[in-house]
DNA sequence: ATGGGCACCTGGCTGC
DNA sequence: TGCAGCCAGGTGCCCA
């Protein structure tokens, strides 16, 4: 550990715990990695400026390098993040039960998350279809860019308050959702700055992008200008013309 | 129960 | 050139 003020702080004493331990699987829940070693299950969130990179356990340290894994084969897997959004967490019991996990919403590529699902689950809300879908309660996985790039493809409004869907509407939100996400994993997800992934390579999905920072140049589809607004303190990028 | 706003933190870019 | 201001892949928590 190099440095432990993370968004929470490191645990005292993580070291002594992890020590001699064999990384048994490593599975993943919403955005936070799980690995799973012998006695328990280490929990990473990589904010919003997070990377872990599998690396020779001698190279030099970069800033923002906060702490190793180290490995008996002489590699580390080391945790990298300027804006420490991140986090570690260690936990013995089931991890779904950890108080971070334990509320979270259906994954996004599950087949529970479907039409009648998000139906139901948007009868009665007034908050904007956006920002229902960035909440982990509702369903986990979708972040800033893919809840623009969704609501683009479904030809939804940003704005629309989520009860005012029909159920058309929302069978074309989830496939939109399950579309978007499973092609930008297939090519490695979205680098619009310094997102790597373990062996230290971009994705390529900023290529395929529609409207996420896109602001005032022309929709692919029928060229009206993209338009850019802030929700919950965050961008939002829609067209104007194809978006109702 | 729901929704709004703030907090955490650093770095890169823009414009004066 | 220097510096203030603004913006950025997230999400937990507090408050009305």
């Amino acid at each position: 550990m190099r440095e432990r003020r993370l968004r929470w702080p490191i645990a005292r004493g993580l070291e002594r715990t992890l020590a001699g331990q064999r990384l048994q699987a490593v599975e993943r829940r919403a955005k936070y990695l799980l690995l799973r070693l012998e006695r328990g299950t280490l929990i990473v969130h990589l904010g919003m400026s997070g990377s872990v990179r599998l690396l020779a356990e001698a190279t030099p340290p970069r800033p923002h390098d906060h702490w190793d894994l180290i490995l008996e084969n002489g590699q580390a897997l080391r945790f990298h993040d300027p804006r420490r959004f991140g986090s570690l967490h260690w936990t013995e019991g089931p991890p779904e039960s950890h108080p971070l996990l334990a509320a979270l919403a259906p994954e996004p590529l599950d087949e529970s998350f479907d039409a009648d699902y998000l139906f139901r689950a948007t009868r009665g809300r007034k908050l904007a279809l956006k920002q229902l879908l960035m909440n982990s309660r509702i369903v986990v996985g979708v972040g800033n860019i893919y809840a623009s790039e969704a609501l683009f493809r479904a030809h939804l409004s940003p704005r629309r308050a989520a009860g005012r869907i029909t159920r058309i509407h929302a069978a074309a939100l989830v496939a939109a959702i399950k579309a978007v996400l499973s092609e930008a994993i297939e090519i490695g997800g979205t680098t619009l700055r310094d997102y790597v992934n373990a062996e230290g390579t971009p994705g390529y999905f900023s290529q395929k992008l529609f409207v996420y920072e896109r602001a005032r140049q022309p929709c692919r589809l029928c060229r009206t200008p993209i338009k850019q607004f802030t929700q919950g303190q965050r961008s939002t990028y829609w067209c104007p013309s194809c978006q109702r």
